[in-house]
RNA sequence: UGGGGCGUCGUCAAGCGGUAAGACACAGGCCUUUGACGCCUGCAUUCGUAGGUUCGAAUCCUACCGCCCCAGCCA
């Protein structure tokens, strides 16, 4: 076998260097994202998407195949396939040609269980589901043989043959793998191939009325694509030497590997589909795409960007050790991407009236400030000025403690771009509440700077009052108040959820070229954190922004002290 | 207690018999018209525990401890 470097690679990647380099599947490489179309992909889909794509653009052969396993008509739907398929290619994926369904494999996994009964290896079971549970055994026990277990071939034949043609009612009969009622592995005691529903199913409608099982269906769909690379969760580990069995069995052409990672845990969330299904349903959150959920819509809509996405699933690594993943990698993730790449913008979130005194009533100006701080590529846009302004409220503070440095009684800051202010007067409403400050400017400081290179401690955000647009800005915090809400089986996880995940500022003021801002747009409001036009919510004269991660903030840390 | 899997920094994660990468977090410093970004420095004498093999062990052997998964006609 040649050297091979396989340094830094995770486990998996590290299998297929080797297979490569030997020669294996005819040096083919190709792997497959196998979603169920019975809900919307979420952050730990998005791992097996990174994974399994990923893997295959890493080299020049390598080919994903996206194949829906729509073998359980009565929870799938074409929603849920199209929904899928777009989150994918929004994730940055391409399938090209290679967009499968099992239920395209209907008749072929018809056949191939046909040819297990004529080998012998598959029998009709006429145990109602109670009693097939008690003849599984338990986890220490043996289970025991069927009483249909000794049917002739002929029998069975024309049971299966029945089965599909709707001769029974749902429950009436099985198809069942002919294994071993006493392997200590239960998922070789004779599993299930084929149960009747009388349902019709989203693509193949009423054609069927039996539907193929899990382990039957994965292992030959893998092995009808010439699947080189199976990768799976943990939790199907015990269900191998069945993916092999079906496999050796039938003799298919070809019999690709499965392998076996850890799934993603991420602190403070739910992962499940049937979870977030729940809280859809229940009307916990504002559907699958509400940007708290970490589907790949809401985060999509709360302005996470592809990138970003792909950089945390490159970040976690693949292996088998189960884990949980602090949020904080997540959020680090799109603040690195976005850091880059988002615009500049100034905007107030909790607005306060400032007067600024000796400047003219009538007067009006436009600035030039940059798009980004290190990037001039990025351009600069104008912002008008003018008397009154508004700056955030969290930056004045009649008695600032030590460390604040931002605006203070007889304090002098600087308006970004704008002009030094000194605070001369605090106005207060009769209940004491401060609603306005008022300030004087110093002409000269045009800009931002001071000819006489007198320095100012802090740099304020600000709008003009009489240009800024109003809108509204939904922040957003950890869905649950749990780091593992689920870690209690006696506890449901919705007792966890998060009063204050979501907070709305109706009443925000934001510079006028934030009225030309699509959901296509990704912005940060300097000194606040990355903001994102919502995509549903949003009104032509009033827009909605979601943050979708606030900056770092050492002065909270030191505030908090 | 049947079978399968896993235990390396607060959280992830490399390491594959030659003397503990990296990321996030954290602490300190520099820079700064974002208390952001960037930059610098520090951060596991120790790899679940206990023995053993070896000149040498996170890596090999043995025993023990702990955690996760499996008894759907779900995937």
């Amino acid at each position: 076998m040649s050297e091979i470097d396989t340094s830094n690679l995770d486990f998996i990647r590290t299998i297929v260097a080797q297979d490569l380099a030997a020669g294996k599947n005819d040096g083919r490489l190709v792997t497959r994202f196998p979603p169920e179309p019975n809900g919307y992909l979420h952050i730990g889909h998005a791992k097996s998407i990174c994974l399994n794509f990923g893997l295959a653009q890493e080299y020049p052969q390598g080919v994903c195949h996206m194949r829906f396993d729509d073998t359980n008509p009565e929870k799938e739907s074409v929603e849920y396939t199209e929904a899928i398929q777009a989150d994918v290619k929004w994730l940055g994926f391409d399938w090209g040609e290679n967009l499968f369904y099992a239920s395209d494999y209907f008749d072929v996994l018809y056949d191939y269980a046909v040819q297990l009964v004529a080998m012998g290896k598959a029998y009709v079971c006429s145990l109602t589901a109670e009693e097939m549970r008690a003849y599984r055994g338990t986890l220490k026990e043996p289970g025991k043989n069927s009483p249909h277990r000794q049917r002739s071939v002929t029998e069975n034949l024309a049971l299966l043959e029945g089965m599909k043609n709707g001769e029974f009612s749902d429950g009436a009969h099985v198809l069942r793998a002919k294994i071993d009622m006493a392997s200590p592995n239960i998922n070789m005691r004779d599993p299930i191939i084929y149960r009747i529903r009388k349902v019709s199913h989203h693509r193949t409608g009423d054609k069927w009325c039996i539907y193929p099982m899990y382990d039957f269906t994965h292992s030959l769909s893998d092995a009808m694509e010439k699947i080189t690379h199976s990768l799976c969760t943990l939790e199907f580990a015990d269900h191998r030497p069945l993916y092999d069995w079906f496999l050796d069995t039938l003799q298919t052409p070809c019999h690709p590997q499965q392998i076996e990672f850890a799934r993603l845990n991420l602190n403070f969330t739910v992962m499940s589909k049937r979870k977030l299904m729940q809280m859809v349903d229940e009307k916990l959150v504002n559907g699958w795409d509400d940007p708290r959920m970490l589907t790949i819509s809401g985060l999509r809509r709360r302005g996470y960007t592809p990138a970003s996405i792909r950089r945390f699933c490159a970040e976690i690594g693949v292996a088998k050790r189960e884990s949980r993943i602090d949020m904080g990698i997540l959020e680090n993730a799109v603040r690195d991407d976005l850091n880059d790449i988002a615009p500049r913008r100034l905007a107030v979130l909790h607005p306060l009236k400032v007067v600024i005194t000796n400047y003219p009533e009538e007067k009006e100006e436009e600035l030039t400030v940059a798009n980004h701080p290190k990037n001039p590529e990025m351009g600069t846009r104008l912002i008008p000025f003018s008397r009154e302004i508004y700056i955030d409220h969290d930056d004045f503070l009649e008695e600032p403690p030590k460390k604040f440095f931002r605006l203070a009684p007889g304090r002098e800051v600087r308006l970004r771009a704008a002009y030094f202010i000194t605070c001369n007067e605090v106005v207060k409403d009769a209940e004491g509440a401060i609603i306005e400050l008022r300030c004087s400017y110093d002409p000269a400081s045009r800009g931002g700077s001071s000819p006489d290179g007198r320095k100012v401690k802090a740099t304020l955000h600000w709008v003009s009052a009489r240009h800024a647009v109003a809108a509204e800005i939904r922040l957003y915090d950890r869905l649950f108040n749990q780091a593992n809400p689920e870690a209690d089986p006696d506890i449901d996880f919705k007792e966890h959820l998060n009063p204050d995940s979501l907070q709305i500022l109706a009443d925000c003021r934001v510079e006028p070229s934030l009225l030309e801002a699509t959901s296509s747009d990704y912005f940060q409001f300097e000194r606040v954190g990355f903001f994102h036009l919502d995509s549903k919510e949003s009104r032509p004269a009033r827009p909605v922004f979601n943050r979708t991660v606030t900056l770092r903030d050492t002065w909270a840390k030191v505030a908090a002290q």
